[in-house]
DNA sequence: GGCTTCACCGACCGGCTGGTCGGTCGGTAC
DNA sequence: GTACCGACCGACCAGCCGGTCGGTGAAGCC
C-alpha cells in the first residue's frame, strides 16, 4: 500500500510536470490530454485514473507552482531592512525567474477568467497568497514606518505589480539588459515618480 | 456590380460586429463560426464567403477596433497643454471606455502570442499605434521640456500603460469607483511616485 | 493459493467544429 | 433574352479531442 502510494505520487509529479512544459509553451486550449500523457510517459487512461479532467490537471499544475512561487517569495518578505530594501529584493527575485517560471504566472492572469466556481476561487487566492499579498505586506509596513506616504496599501501594491509586470517585457529587457537595471528602474520609478527619476536610467 | 459591393460592405459589417460581441465575451476558443454567422444573419457559407478562416475574421475585427480607438485617443495627443494634461486627457478616454469596449484592448494583449507571422505582426503594431506611441508621444514632449526627467520615453510610456491597466481592474473600481478618482490616482503615482503620493487619496 | 486492490493500459466512442462544395437566385452586360 | 457573375445558402464531411471502459499484471491479504 506505501509502495502504491509512492508509485502514485511519482507518476502525478511526472503528468505535473509534463503539463507545465506544454501549458506554458501553448497555453491551455492548444495542449491535448494525448500529448501530455506522452510527455508523461503515461498513456491516456492513466492520466485519467489520476486527474478527473484535463481541467483538473491545468489547475493542479497551477496551484502546486503558485504554491512553490509563494515559498521563494516569501523568503524577501520575512528578511529585515527598509521597505525598499525588502521590495527590492522581493522584486530581484521575480525577475531572476527563469523564462518558463515567469511564464506560469502570465498563464495564471491570463486564464483566471475562463474558470469558474471553486477552481476559480482556488487560483485567484493562491496567485494572491503568492504576489500580491506579500508586497502588501511590504508596503503597509512601508507606509507605517513613514517611508511611504499614507494611502490604500492594496492599490498601491497592485500598481507596483503592474510596474513590474512591465519590467519582464521583452522590450523592457532587451533595453536594459537581464540585470540589475531593471530592478532599479522600476523601483525609482515607483518611489520617487516619473518627474524625479534621475536622468541616465534607461539609456 | 456597385450594389453588389455594397452588399458585401455590409454584410462583412454584419459578420465584424458580431464577431466583436461574441469574441469579447468569451475569448477566441469558445466562439464557434456557426455562432457568429447566426449572430450575423448569415449562413456560415457566407461567413466563409467573404472570410478564409475563422482566425482571419478574429484579426480583421481587433484590427479594426485597434484602428478606431487609435483615432479616439489620437484627439487627446492632439491637444494642447502641459504633458499631464494631455496624459490625463488621453488616460481619461481610456478609463471612460465602457467594458466591451476595453474587453477589446484586453483581447490583443492577452491573444497576441498565439498568433503568428503576419497576423500578428498587423497586430503588434496596431496595438502599439493605438496606444503606447501615442503615451510616447506626451511623454516625449514632456520630457524635451523639463516636465518629465529625461530617460528611455518608450520604457516610461510603457510603465504608464501597465499602471493605467491596473486602474481598470475590479479591486480599483471597487475601491475609487468608475469617477475621477483613478484618474487622479494614476497620474499622481506615476508623476510623483508612491513617496509623494498624498495622503487621503485612495482611502 | 485463491482473492482483492490498485496502478495503468489502449482501443474506442461521440460530438463538436472548422471548413467545403454543389447549387440557387437576383442583378448586370450586351 | 441570354449568358454570366458574385453573394449567399445549407447539407455535409473529416478529423480531432476529451473522456470511457473492459482488461491486465503485480503486490498485498488471509
Amino acid at each position: 500500500m506505501a509502495e502504491s502510494d509512492e508509485r502514485s505520487a511519482i507518476t502525478i509529479g511526472r503528468i505535473l510536470d509534463a503539463a507545465r512544459a506544454l501549458f506554458a509553451a501553448r497555453g491551455y486550449p492548444e495542449v491535448t490530454t494525448d500529448e501530455i500523457a506522452r510527455a508523461a510517459r503515461v498513456t491516456k487512461g492513466g492520466l485519467y485514473h489520476h486527474f478527473p479532467s484535463k481541467q483538473r490537471v491545468y489547475v493542479a499544475m497551477l496551484l502546486a507552482d503558485l504554491e512553490a512561487k509563494r515559498r521563494l517569495f516569501a523568503a524577501a518578505v520575512a528578511s529585515h531592512g527598509t521597505c525598499r530594501e525588502r521590495l527590492a529584493r522581493l522584486t530581484g527575485a521575480f525577475l531572476a525567474l527563469p523564462e518558463d517560471e515567469s511564464a506560469m504566472l502570465r498563464l495564471v492572469r491570463r486564464d483566471v477568467n475562463f474558470f469558474q466556481g471553486e477552481d476559480r476561487t482556488r487560483l485567484v487566492r493562491a496567485y494572491q497568497r503568492a504576489l500580491p499579498e506579500q508586497v502588501e505586506a511590504i508596503v503597509r509596513d512601508g507606509m507605517a514606518e513613514g517611508e511611504l506616504a499614507p494611502g490604500n496599501p492594496r492599490l498601491v501594491s497592485w500598481a507596483f505589480v503592474g510596474l513590474v509586470q512591465v519590467m519582464i517585457g521583452d522590450y523592457a529587457v532587451r533595453e536594459l539588459g537581464e540585470g540589475e537595471a531593471r530592478l532599479e528602474y522600476v523601483l525609482r520609478l515607483f518611489f520617487e515618480g516619473a518627474v524625479a527619476l534621475p536622468a541616465g536610467v534607461g539609456r
